[in-house]
DNA sequence: ATGCATGCAAATCCTTTGCAATTGC
DNA sequence: GCAATTGCAAAGGATTTGCATGCAT
């Protein structure tokens, strides 16, 4: 809960709302209309422009990042210093996991086989969660 | 061409516009945005629903999928048979290059380390090219 | 000739914005 | 108390849809 007392020092104030959309991307990254439909439910009382406008207070202050899976949802993830993750999403339920990777000998071949210097990259992988293999 | 036969033997006809959107996808992920008036310099009448519904089409017949480049611009690149790559975008410029990679391990990695059955996988890279890289 | 594809306009969805009222500090 | 934040409603932009007409086969 560093981050809201963070913001609170660069002198943004923290509200009922506002905590309960950081709250509610504590877990996993989450869709607007999710994050929205979530705090209704545990009956905090917020606007869907407000859910909009929070995140993109902190996607400005750097603390929450876009991710893409790919299905047309933009979906909002915190970021955790020293965390750097991709992602298993399952096609089935859905669930999302992180996995750290060592990605570095990848950027390396690009590097290698181009003239391209990469400084950032955007990996997703999709299947079938444990649980889901075992379902069918 | 094969593609446009091939839509056509699954009782799909081919007008103006459709090879006309088809063709714009040819070089490079495109968006609706830039095939729409890419045509219309071209002198090829086509409305934006046009080009839409055909995107759609062509994606339902499993011959074109959206990559996203996470500028929050959709794009729809060509699926070419035996011709898996990745792209690199360039922050500056915003050309897109296609790299074919090694990405087994990776994918290995995945599976090594966690229960999930990984199925499909998106990745792209940022960065500068060779022009702009020297350019600055 | 038939019915698929198109253009056009209206509808819908998602996101942003203006403004007056509210609330955190 | 004052400025930041909010809710509400309206605006904006992207995408989809309904329908009558046109065109590929």
């Amino acid at each position: 809960m560093d981050i809201l007392e963070e913001l609170k020092n660069n002198g943004f104030r923290i509200t009922p709302a506002r905590k309960g959309v950081f709250k509610e991307l504590l877990p996993l990254p989450r869709t607007v209309e999710e994050i929205y439909s979530s705090l209704k439910e545990k009956n905090i009382k917020i606007d869907l422009a407000s859910v909009y406008r929070n995140i993109q207070l902190f996607i400005r202050q750097g603390v929450v990042h876009e991710v893409d899976f790919g299905d047309g949802k933009k979906r909002y993830e915190l970021i955790k210093k020293d965390n750097h993750h991709h992602h298993l999403i399952c096609e089935n339920c859905g669930s999302i996991e992180d996995i750290p990777l060592n990605e570095k000998f990848l950027i390396n071949q690009v590097e290698k086989k181009t003239d391209f210097k990469v400084q950032g990259h955007f990996m997703e992988f999709f299947g079938h969660c444990m649980n889901c293999q075992y379902k069918k």
